[in-house]
Formats: C-alpha cells, structure tokens, sequence
DNA sequence: AAAAAAGATTGAATGAATTCATTTTTTAAG
DNA sequence: CTTAAAAAATGAATTCATTCAATCTTTTTT
C-alpha cells in the first residue's frame, strides 16, 4: 500500500494547487499573495516552496491542466476532421481558441505564456513547453490526416506545414492576450485568413 | 535655446539607460539591482522611477534600440533582395536572426518577450509591440515586392502570407531564446525547411 | 529681483516573494 | 519497541522592487 508520506504529500500538493486555482480566479494573479494560498491550503509558507519554486510555478501549473482539455477536445476535431482543408483548420483552431478562455483570463495567460518563456528550466514551464508540442503534433497530425485522405497534395512535407501554422496560432494567441479589447471572433477571422493562403495552396486539385 | 530643465532630464535619462544597459549585459537582468542602477547613473532610486514606470520597463526600452538596428538592417535586404522567393526570405531572415545576439543575451530577450507579454500597457511594451509591427511590414514588403517583380504568384494575399511568415520567425525565435543550447545555425535551418512549402507554392511559374 | 508656482529629486518606509536554520514527523534498522 | 537517519514542514528573517511625503531646483509671474 501507498506509504503515509505519499499520501500527505500527493494531499497537500492538491490542496496547494486548488487554493492557488481558485485564489488567483477570485483576485487574479498578481494580487494573489503565497502567504493567503499557503493558509488556504492549511500549510505553510515554506510548504508552499517545497512543492512549487516560486509563484509563478503554480499558475504554469494550473495553466497545464487547461491545455490538457484543450488537447482532448483538439483530439475529437482529429479524429473527424471537416473534408476540406480550410474547414478542418478552421474547426480544430476555433476548438483551440473557443476552450481558452473558459477557466483562465487573459491576465492568466499573460502571466502563463510569460513565465515559460522566461524561466523555460523551471519545471512547469517544461511541461507547458510539452504541451504546446502536443499541439502542435495535433496540427500536423490533422494535415497527414487529410493528406491521407487525397485532401492534401502527396509530397507536402506535412510536419512543415504543421509547424508553421501552428506557430501562426499560437503567436496570435498571444497578441490576442495582449489586447483586452480584441473578441474572440476577431482572432479567428485574422488566422483565417492568414492561412487560406497555405490551406488553398496544398489542397489537392 | 533649450531649458537647463530639459537638459539635465535628457543627460539624467541617457545615464540610466547607459548605466541599465551595462549592468545588465555584466551580471544579467535578475542581478541587476535598482538600487545599484540608480548608484551608476548618480540619482536616486525614486528618480529612477520618475525616468521608467518599473524595472522591466527599462530592459524593454535597451532591446528597442536593438530592435531598431535589426529593422535596418533588413531594409538593405528588402531594398535589394535575392532573386527567388526563399533566398529572399532567407537572406531577410537570417539578417534578422544575426543580429540579435550583438548587444543582447538569450537572457535578456526571454525577459524582454516576457515583459512585453505580461504587461503590454507599459509604454516600453507598446513600443516593443511596435516595432514588431514594423519588422512583420517589413516581411510583407519584402514579399510584395517580389510580386511586383513577378516572382509571386499574382492574386497572393501578400498581407496574409507575409504575417504568417513573420509570426513563424517570431515565434522560431522565442523557441531559440528558450534554449540555451539551441545554436543559430540550428534556428536558421528549421525556419528555412517550414518556409520552404509556402514559398514553393507562391512562386510564380 | 523677490515671490509664487511648477516640476523634479530624494531616500526612508512599505509590502510581498523567497530563503534557510530549526523543529517535527515519518520511515528504516537493530 | 527504541533509536538513528531521512524527509518535510515551519515561520521569522532577508531581499528587493516600488511608493510617497518632504525637500529642493528651476521657471514664471509680478
């Protein structure tokens, strides 16, 4: 059976994680302060730095767990993908962007996107760095996808394409974060645009 | 003539930014202390904070000024470019990519990406996000002007092309900042393979 | 040229993240 | 069961960015 260190251990780290989830909703993250999610947590200061390197360890953190949900619902678009090439990219990147706001804010994302390319060692930046290679994977498997299927031109090298649209969205997204005022229609219909040109062009005639 | 006033405040500010740029090229952006910043330049901390809204505000206004030298020197590209369409990307590229590690570390454009990320109101920020604005012009230039020239394809939506391949250098080179490891050589390879589908498929016959 | 107003500088005080020497708890050994 | 070793938890102390009320300097007005 499970040891009782592990079990406190696997314990006290959800109930950081949690506190921190819903501390950094409630206020967002800047006004969050370790001390309010540590007493949260029923732990202490120094606890809270045993399990996470430093604050913005734990926003990665419960950032991951929102992209892991972004790669399942990517994963339903995949795996039934529209028959034109446009029309898939379209559905699984509005699938992307459509999941991306529903637990975290710009401010999160912000925050998020910033600490991983700031601290890229930190192990939470790892595994976000990871994820977004999953979904990037996931776009490039779509493309194969529809190649397979005689939508794509044979030849194309797919992993190519994949990564440049992919970086496409992904840069986007962040200028997308950047803005306050821009709406979620308006990222979609700027990356629709800016991949017809490549979508048009490696459809099979 | 010019006021005593606005003299000292041109001499003041031109100090700090001297004294911020040297510090951090010599122990790095984390080390550097205000304190130690405001000691160079000979004012004190407080008017540091009258000069710059914070401490990233100052990285972001020395990676400007590198910004600016990488956005001319690829006009001299644009002005003149090789004659197919991806020498011209490579040249312009690879212009872009040499020169952003004369003045600056991996380091410092991590924190500087980051900055211009998390707080995108900062004026230095609104900066940042200008002149990106300029070199992602500079790219749909470049690609125009090879259509004029008839080596693209008429009827190519140049605007979204060119911004599709500038958010791909642009975030290629967030990866590359991320990795310490990763040499230049490396990025210049992996930008050029995932240009190569879009600017075969441009390419005028 | 004196006085008033406007503009800047200053550094001590504040507040929050992070550290680390100590103490407490759990596990393993005899 | 006792005891030694290992692992974790703790919170007071430290460090630094940032603020702000008081002070000083320059400009404008009379």
């Amino acid at each position: 059976m499970t040891g009782l260190r592990a079990r406190q251990k696997a314990d006290r780290n959800r109930r950081i994680l949690d506190a921190a989830a819903l501390l950094f909703r409630e206020v967002g993250y800047d006004s969050a302060r370790i001390e309010d999610i540590a007493e949260r947590a029923e732990v202490s200061v120094g606890t809270f730095y045993n399990y996470y390197e430093n604050k913005g360890d734990i926003l990665v953190a419960t950032v991951s767990m929102e992209v892991e949900e972004v790669l399942a619902a990517g994963r339903t678009i995949v795996d039934n993908p529209p028959s034109s090439v446009e029309g898939a990219l379209e559905a699984l990147i509005g699938q992307y962007y459509d999941h991306s706001l529903v637990y975290l804010s710009k401010e999160m994302w912000r925050t998020a996107m910033a600490i991983s390319i700031q601290q890229p060692k930190s192990p939470f930046s790892k595994r976000y760095t990871e994820l977004d290679r999953r979904l990037c994977d996931q776009v490039a498997t779509l493309i194969h996808k529809l190649q397979v299927k005689g939508l794509v031109t044979p030849g194309t090298d797919v992993r190519a394409v994949g990564e440049m649209l992919f970086n496409n969205l992904n840069l986007m997204f962040i200028e997308f974060a950047k803005d306050e005022a821009m709406p979620l229609d308006e990222l979609k219909a700027r990356v629709t645009r800016q991949n017809r040109p490549l979508a048009t062009l490696i459809a099979a005639p």
